[in-house]
DNA sequence: TTCTCTGTATCATCCGATTAATACAATAAT
DNA sequence: ATTATTGTATTAATCGGATGATACAGAGAA
């Protein structure tokens, strides 16, 4: 079962919303998947059931999952939605991480040069 | 003037604490530098003096400015600090956005060709 | 039909962040 | 000495997010 850290410094649904958003463009959940209840999902994230149904209405709203009243909720299976989802949340980080190093006075070649020799940690 | 823009998706305070992070560490404010009144502070931010205040009392926490008390408040002299905070704060961004990607499926040479081909905005 | 599971809706309550309005103490400037 | 400006402290009120408890409606399963 994925973990869901969620963290207190940014609204909770807004985590969930994001956490649900990478499952589904990273493939870990595939389209058509029907998800846990809301109620399962809820206890799962130890959130309350409220919080856990206000970021499904919106990743709803996203056309990212759909629900069959009274039987549950699924994945979506417009995989050209979600291939564009994934490219825009892509680009989003690409332009976060060039921008927030351009206002510390990086040049483009030392934010390349720092992700070149960037080792994960291990423990 | 330096332009805030503070969302209301996390704390103000929060914000603040950041930006001014990065004014400092950026070299938009040089050590020693006088800093504005917190009042005059917070007006140019739109903020209530208490948010300031509370963001002021946490950079302070970090060294990273100091008061003279009934004079005002200045930016630490101390560039070792300084130095040393633009490196973790480089750091974080680093692997935040590796972190990111790699959970999405991109490789590392891909995350890199995103980064390389990256256009900044113009309007 | 009856039971159970689904999403959904509606309360009241709690908590932290923010705002607001003041007040105070210390010092530099006048 | 007086005034203005500084950071700081205090108290109350407001607001949104999160929780908790509960109820309802619809469809499938028994």
């Amino acid at each position: 079962m994925m973990p869901w850290d969620l963290k207190s410094d940014r609204p909770i649904y807004t985590q969930i919303l994001e956490e649900m958003k990478k499952r589904i463009i990273s493939g870990y959940y595939q389209p058509g998947d029907k998800l846990l209840a809301v109620r399962e999902l809820a206890q799962e994230a130890k959130v309350n059931p409220n919080t856990m149904q206000k970021a499904m209405m919106e990743l709803e709203r996203e056309n990212l999952v759909f629900t069959v009243r009274t039987t549950g909720r699924y994945i979506t299976e417009d995989t050209e939605l979600i291939a564009e989802t994934k490219k825009e949340f892509a680009a989003s980080h690409v332009e976060n991480y060039y921008m927030q190093m351009k206002d510390l006075g990086f040049a483009k070649n030392e934010m390349i040069e720092l992700l070149s020799s960037y080792e994960e940690e291990k423990e």
